[in-house]
DNA sequence: CTAGGGTTAG
């Protein structure tokens, strides 16, 4: 195999490529032909320096060829730095070099303070830092994230005349990435008198640290354009690049000159192809990078087995670990089995996962943080809480991402309360919350839907300056929907500078989800009009918006739109909210065919779908049919129960009623109790119907009455369906004192005038409270607001958004 | 005696 390397290289090297690309490196070539393949860790080491500073012209300050000092290096080589430091105590300190030593001694093991300190000490002794010391220290700096501390070495080595050092400032730039001052960086990289290979190296992965993935390629072409030859850091970095930035096809460019240079089989950056072709999208390419390898290793099947994920292949990524495991005859390591365990996800394979967990602990691979937050997310997709709260609990070490994790998957499992229990639990931590932590948590605050608090998280994340970040506004504008306040919600989307095809499809669902569906399509043109692509998500919005709202033409308009012009089938989603279009207009035939003729198979949804429509219509036989789908679908199905207990008392079949309601106690499936909450400046007022609990509850319940009165509603006479031989129950539950009424009478005394009463209900509203609260918005001249289950209602001058269909 | 690197969790 060695042979046909070298005779590859050969014939690479004598071709006139390279040295037509790079007439600088002819020369050095000559004396550095051996070439790095990856397989030999001692060969990384290995440098080009093509600058006109080469090592030779360096003064160095050559250790003094004395016992001690080499006593010292040997002590610090062997890991014990207190022996050391105890040997340097006595040592002779006018030494920089034994300084020297010392500071490598504890920057190489993470000390990094220490070294620091040291330094520190060093000059206190009136002994200066040379060109060896500074590099020890400035990463130092970097990796304690101490920027006035970094700054303040570099201000010196101006002053001492150690700024122009190849070796300082190749390290200043590396620190300025970490730090994330890019800009100071680039300074100390254009200011560099020369510049080598590690020079590029270091800035092209520096804008990489910084996802500044199109500056880092562009440094990149620059070193290619002066002429500086790339070696296989350069390669990697700019991959990386590539890879983070979604750039399939300048990787592919990079993929042509790393063979141009001879990279053709170094294993890195094969691997390095692999995981970028993975990160695009690009499955085949990868696969066909992988089988060029001549030797696979661990990380290059981890890579593929990550590849195989992101693209959803998960039987492949298990054939591939069969291949590693049998004919490779490889061991797995940690990042295997991380990344196994999203195809685990992928395949609905609970066993599988668990059996990793198992092996995990087996074979001593915890505590490991990201494979053990990898495991509590793979839990928490299969909606195994329990596991995923006994895995983060169980860690030695939780990091934010971790942390985050464990939000998220309380958040997607709806544990609201427990996401904001465990988030305020971080903040009591001494962590500091990021972005992901702040978009992951939002979504419990519009699920909860308190405005107040919802303003307070919006408030907090303005300090945290996270707003720019557009996936933070996204779920700020979904949370402000959420809790009822649309106008701030636009506010926010109308000041983001950065807005995704997320954030479109986002407010145009809240449109939707406030059944003001002409806004939603005025939204919808205006994002074609600035260049974005409507995806599956887009549309699901916009149909949702025109159901809700009753624009039925416009919404078959958009239906055949998504096909005809955009070439986009539809899916379950729009099938579900055309259903709900076809329910408001109340053509059940219409409704029923269109289930049939669905090439895919009715949900739940649609079966619920159905179900509305013929409650809306009182056609009790199909809604028996809707729901005998649901029942064999779904496991909860008291929403269902209750409908169709409803539907029988409206045409007084008692029996049915009874009969559905001992089925319902059988199955143990409980009505949720209904209840309407608002909020004041003072907190959360909750209502059950014929609630009497609250403080003002006579205050209410006058304010109810003046307004019944006012409206010609007489007492316990109302617009109901309900047969009057049931009197007595009919009194008992009059819709009169329903929740929401109670609610929104004590919304009106709460809150000031010429602001929207605003209240949140967990069932649906019922027609009654409906009418009523039509005449209450008519009479009082306030805008009232009501979310129910599905949508919002805006109740102004006697009128609601919702068109009376809901 | 110095600086840079591939796969990994949201």
């Amino acid at each position: 195999m060695a042979a046909t390397l070298a005779y590859h290289h050969n014939i690479f090297w004598n071709s006139t490529t390279p040295e037509r690309c790079f007439p600088k490196l002819v020369k050095e070539r000559k004396s550095n032909r051996k070439f790095d393949l990856g397989s030999e860790p001692e060969c990384s080491k290995s440098r080009f320096c093509y600058t006109t500073q080469s090592k030779c012209q360096k003064v160095y300050s050559l250790p003094p060829n004395s016992f001690l000092p080499r006593v010292l290096v040997e002590t610090v080589e062997s890991g014990s730095l207190e022996d050391a430091l105890n040997l340097f105590e006595k040592m002779n300190h006018l030494d920089t070099y034994i300084w020297n030593v010392m500071i490598r001694g504890y920057t190489d093991r993470g000390l990094f303070r220490e070294a620091i300190n040291l330094y520190h000490r060093m000059g206190y002794d009136g002994i200066r830092g040379d060109n060896f010391t500074y590099p020890f220290v400035i990463k130092a700096c970097g990796e304690l994230f101490a920027l006035i501390e970094g700054e303040k070495i570099h201000a010196k080595l101006h002053k001492i005349g150690l700024d122009k050092d190849v070796y300082i400032c190749n390290s200043l730039i590396i620190m300025y990435a970490k730090l994330w001052h890019i800009d100071s960086a680039l300074r100390v990289f254009a200011e560099m008198p020369s510049k080598d290979l590690v020079s590029w190296n270091s800035m092209i992965s520096s804008y990489s640290f910084v996802k500044e993935h199109l500056s880092s390629l562009k440094c990149f072409r620059e070193m290619l354009q002066v002429g500086i030859r790339p070696d296989r850091f350069s390669m990697i970095s700019a991959l990386n690049a590539c890879s983070l930035g979604l750039y399939a096809s300048t990787g592919k460019e990079l993929y042509c000159i790393a063979l141009r240079l001879g990279f053709e089989l170094d294993v890195m950056i094969q691997t390095s192809l692999i995981d970028m072709y993975g990160k695009c999208g690009k499955l085949d390419y990868a696969e066909r990078v992988f089988d060029r390898i001549p030797i696979r290793n661990v990380v290059a099947w981890n890579a593929m087995i990550n590849s195989y994920a992101l693209n959803a292949q998960p039987v492949k990524a298990f054939g591939s670990l069969k291949i590693m495991l049998q004919a490779d005859n490889l061991t797995v390591d940690n990042v295997t089995l991380i990344n196994l365990l999203p195809s685990c996800t992928q395949l609905g394979a609970v066993l599988q996962g668990k059996s990793i967990h198992g092996y995990t602990i087996r074979k001593g691979f915890l505590p490991h943080p990201v494979l053990e937050t990898a495991l509590l997310n793979m839990y928490g997709e299969f909606g195994i809480l329990k596991l995923a709260e006994v895995t983060f609990n169980h860690m030695m070490e939780k990091n934010l991402v971790t942390w985050n994790a464990m939000i998220a998957v309380y958040v997607q499992n709806g544990w609201n309360c427990k996401a904001l229990k465990l988030f305020e639990e971080l903040l009591s931590e001494h962590l500091r919350p990021d972005t992901v932590t702040v978009a992951s948590i939002l979504p419990a605050y519009a699920n909860l839907a308190s405005l107040r608090e919802g303003r307070q998280i919006h408030g907090y994340i303005m300090k945290l300056q996270y707003l720019s970040n557009t996936v933070v506004s996204n779920s700020i504008i979904y949370m402000y929907a959420s809790c009822g306040d649309l106008e701030a919600a636009r506010k926010i989307f109308d000041r983001m500078t950065c807005k995704d095809i997320v954030s479109w499809n986002t407010i145009i669902m809240a449109y939707a989800i406030h059944g003001m569906g002409r806004i939603s399509i005025e939204l919808f043109s205006q994002m074609e009009r600035d260049g974005f692509q409507p995806n599956d998500s887009t549309f699901v919005s916009l149909l949702s918006s025109c159901s809700n709202s009753g624009l039925v033409n416009e919404g078959w308009e958009y239906y055949k739109l998504m096909k005809l012009n955009y070439g986009m089938e539809p899916k379950i989603e729009h099938y579900g909210c055309m259903l709900d279009l076809i329910g408001r207009t109340g053509k059940l035939d219409q409704a029923t065919s269109f289930i049939e003729e669905m090439p895919l198979l009715p949900t739940a949804r649609i079966w619920g779908s159905l179900l509305n429509a013929s409650r809306k219509k009182g056609d009790i036989e199909l809604a028996e049919f809707a729901a005998q789908h649901i029942f064999s679908t779904e496991n909860d199905n008291t929403g269902c129960y209750v409908v169709l207990s409803n539907m029988y008392a409206e045409v007084g079949r008692w029996e049915k009623v009874k009969e559905t309601k001992s089925i319902m106690k059988k199955e143990r499936s409980e009505k949720t109790l209904a209840y309407s909450i608002t909020e004041t400046n003072f907190g959360l007022h909750r209502f059950t119907n014929h609630d009497r609990s609250h403080i003002e509850s006579d205050m209410i319940y006058n304010v109810l009455d003046i307004l019944s009165r006012k409206m010609g509603e007489k007492k316990c006479i109302h617009n109901t369906k309900f047969k009057p031989s049931d009197f007595a129950r009919k009194s008992a539950n009059s819709p009169q004192n329903h929740s929401v009424r109670l609610a929104v009478c004590f919304g009106l005394i709460s809150t000031t005038i010429g602001n929207p009463v605003l209240v949140r209900k967990n069932t649906r509203i019922c027609e009654d409270c409906h009418i009523g609260i039509k005449k209450i918005s008519e009479t009082t001249r306030r805008e009232i607001i009501v979310g129910d289950s599905k949508v919002f209602h805006h109740f102004g001058d006697g009128h609601c958004s919702c068109g009376d269909y809901w």
